[in-house]
DNA sequence: ACCTGATCCTGAGAGC
DNA sequence: TGCTCTCAGGATCAGG
C-alpha cells in the first residue's frame, strides 16, 4: 500500500511527465474512482477538458494538479492500491482501470488511474486561497513538509485524550503517517500504542516526532531513486519494506533490539505490531 | 467539542 | 481441486 513516500515518488512522475500537458479528453469507466465528484464522472470529464495541467502537489497521502488558468485543482487519492501510471496509447488497458486521461499532444501516452480496491480515487474541486483544494482543508500538514510546526503538534498532541497510535493516524494532526509506519515509529521509540497522549513526556514526544521523519525519509531514499523512466508507478514495491521494517508484519520474529518475539494485536479493524518488552503496555489501558 | 468505531472494496492466501 | 473464510487498510462520519 502506497504510504507518503511513494506517494512522493508519484508526485516527482507526475510533475515530470505530466505537469504542462492539455487535457484532450477523459474516460471515467468506474463511478467509485470519482465518487468524490458530486458531479459525476460526465461532468468530470467535461471540465477538465481543453484545460493545462500546472505543478503537482501533496500533501500527506493526497496529490493535487491544478488546472491553469481555474481556480480549481484534480485531487487524487491512492487509497488501498490506487496507481497512476503514464502508459503509452498504445498499451492494453490494466484489469482495473478506472480513469483515463489523454492529452492534447504528440507524446503519444496518457494517464491512467488503475485501482484494484478503489479506495482511492480522482475528483475537482476549488482551491482555497492557499491553492489547497477546499476538501482537504482539514489536512494537517505531513512531516516532511518544511512548515510543519512541531510545537503546534507538541501542545495538540498534550491535549488530546487519546492514545498515541491514533493521534498519529489523525490527519488533522498530522497527516500521511499510515499503519505501517506508526508500528515503525513507536517500535524504534519503545513506546506502546495504547500509550496516552496526555501522559507522554515531551521529550518522548519530541523523539516519537524525530523516528516517524526518519522511517519516512529513509523509505524516500530508497523508492526515490527507483523512478527514471516514462512509468508513474506506485504500488508499495520501493523494496524498502522488505529489507527495513523492524515491527510491521513482524509477528512472532525476535524484535531485532532484544529478541523477543513480536506481537500482533487486532486494533481499529486492523493489526498493531509491537515488542512486549521494549514497548510495555500502560498501566492503565482505557 | 471531542472521541470511538463501523464502513467502503476485492483478491490473496489459508484451511478444510 | 475448489469452496469458504479471513485479512489487508485510509479516511470519513454517525452516534455517543
Amino acid at each position: 500500500m502506497p504510504e507518503l513516500p511513494e506517494v512522493e515518488v508519484v508526485r516527482r512522475g507526475l510533475e515530470r511527465w505530466v505537469s504542462g500537458r492539455t487535457v484532450a479528453e477523459t474516460e471515467v469507466l468506474h463511478p467509485r474512482a470519482v465518487r468524490r465528484h458530486t458531479a459525476g464522472g460526465e461532468d468530470f470529464a467535461a471540465q477538465l477538458k481543453g484545460h493545462t495541467i500546472g505543478t503537482a502537489r501533496r500533501r500527506g497521502k493526497y496529490l493535487w494538479l491544478p488546472l491553469a488558468d481555474t481556480d480549481a485543482s484534480i485531487l487524487g487519492h491512492l487509497g488501498m492500491s490506487g496507481q497512476l501510471l503514464v502508459q503509452p496509447e498504445s498499451a492494453p488497458d490494466e484489469k482495473h482501470l478506472r480513469i483515463r486521461i489523454r492529452f492534447a499532444d504528440t507524446l503519444a501516452t496518457e494517464l491512467r488511474f488503475v485501482d484494484q480496491r478503489t479506495f482511492g480515487g480522482l475528483s475537482l474541486h476549488e482551491n482555497t486561497p492557499d491553492g489547497l483544494p477546499d476538501v482537504i482543508a482539514h489536512i494537517a500538514r505531513d512531516p516532511l513538509d518544511p512548515a510543519f510546526d512541531d510545537a503546534a503538534f507538541l501542545t495538540a498532541l498534550k491535549l488530546r485524550r487519546t492514545t498515541v497510535k491514533r493521534a498519529l493516524l489523525d490527519q488533522s494532526l498530522i497527516s500521511g503517517v499510515g499503519n505501517i509506519y506508526a508500528d515503525e515509529a513507536l517500535w524504534r521509540s519503545r513506546l506502546h500504542y495504547e500509550r496516552p497522549t496526555a501522559t507522554l513526556p515531551r521529550p518522548r514526544a519530541i523523539e516519537l516526532l524525530g523516528h516517524v521523519r526518519d522511517v519516512m525519509n529513509a523509505a524516500l531514499d530508497v523508492g526515490g531513486t527507483s523512478f527514471d523512466s516514462l512509468y508513474v508507478n506506485v504500488n508499495g514495491e520501493s523494496g524498502y519494506f522488505d529489507r527495513s521494517l523492524d515491527a510491521y508484519g513482524r509477528e512472532d520474529e525476535p524484535c531485532r533490539r532484544c529478541g523477543t518475539p513480536i506481537r500482533r494485536r487486532p486494533w481499529m479493524n486492523r493489526s498493531s505490531y509491537f515488542c512486549p518488552r521494549c514497548q510495555r503496555a500502560p498501566r492503565v489501558v482505557s
